[in-house]
DNA sequence: CTTAATGATACCAGCGTGGTATCATTAGCA
DNA sequence: TGCTAATGATACCACGCTGGTATCATTAAG
């Protein structure tokens, strides 16, 4: 059971050295020293998160990436959300006609309180909490 | 976020109906009825219930499949160990070397503590429990 | 000895993941 | 003005996993 997947966990790491920055904007080959990621997928993973609205770019020399929100306020469901849609698809796991006496949503039931759980646990986790020695958490 | 697979899923179900016969062997043919599942994808998932041990076999003529243990001693998370392995994989989400000190496993932590909870939920689901007005849970 | 069942095994299409590559655009700076 | 260092947009691609299918061998009932 997988819960990240490398560009959200990269996009998390991103994020953290960029909060810990000031408003100096970051440029992809800064971060790609830092985060010893491979570059391209590095730009992919930063564009995403700047039309997703996390951050904010400048274009040009001397341009690069800050953070368009503060660090207690981007949570890991959002990244999640932004790179792999929702989490909690309430979509049947079992075949839609089906379904039939054997107790299958009773299952159903008990796997969506698991996903709840889960959604929210990574609702609560921020980048803030996430820097050592930092507010939040 | 994937929980339960097709395989998984069909698996439950054929173990809580077979869990609901007495001890005459069920055929294939019989539980695609009752399953409407694909038949030879049918076939692959008792197949391997069976090597793994939660069911018994008998070929030939009137040959099918029982339960090979009492539904209340199968347990949802053992059927996905054994169509998709080890649920709390330990390996770093992070590139190995990496790991650097931007907090990378405060948040490992976080996200270890969250499959564990998920994997003992799944441990506390049987057979037993998800057919209706039955014994367990 | 036919037939209905499972055992073993191999194959396959489609899709998601984890990337790469390329060209267009923008802004700093000499 | 024009070079250059940066991002924007977009398309492409290999690999592995999921959700199957197909085929032949074996076994047991009648």
């Amino acid at each position: 059971m997988r819960i990240l997947n490398r560009d959200t966990d990269l996009a998390t790491r991103a994020l953290c050295y960029l909060a810990q920055q000031q408003d100096k904007p970051i440029s992809v080959a800064h971060l790609e020293d830092v985060l010893i990621a491979p570059r391209p997928f590095l730009r992919k993973i930063l564009q995403v998160l700047q039309t997703q609205g996390f951050l904010k770019s400048f274009k040009g020399k001397k341009g690069g990436f800050i953070l368009n929100k503060t660090a207690d306020t981007i949570y890991i469901k959002d990244l999640i959300v932004a790179f792999h849609g929702p989490i909690n698809t309430n979509e049947c796991v079992f075949n839609k006609k089906t379904c039939p006496d054997i107790g299958s949503c009773l299952l159903k039931g008990k796997i969506e309180r698991i996903k709840s759980y889960v959604s929210n646990e990574l609702k609560s986790v921020t980048i803030a909490s996430l820097i050592p020695q930092s507010k939040g958490e």
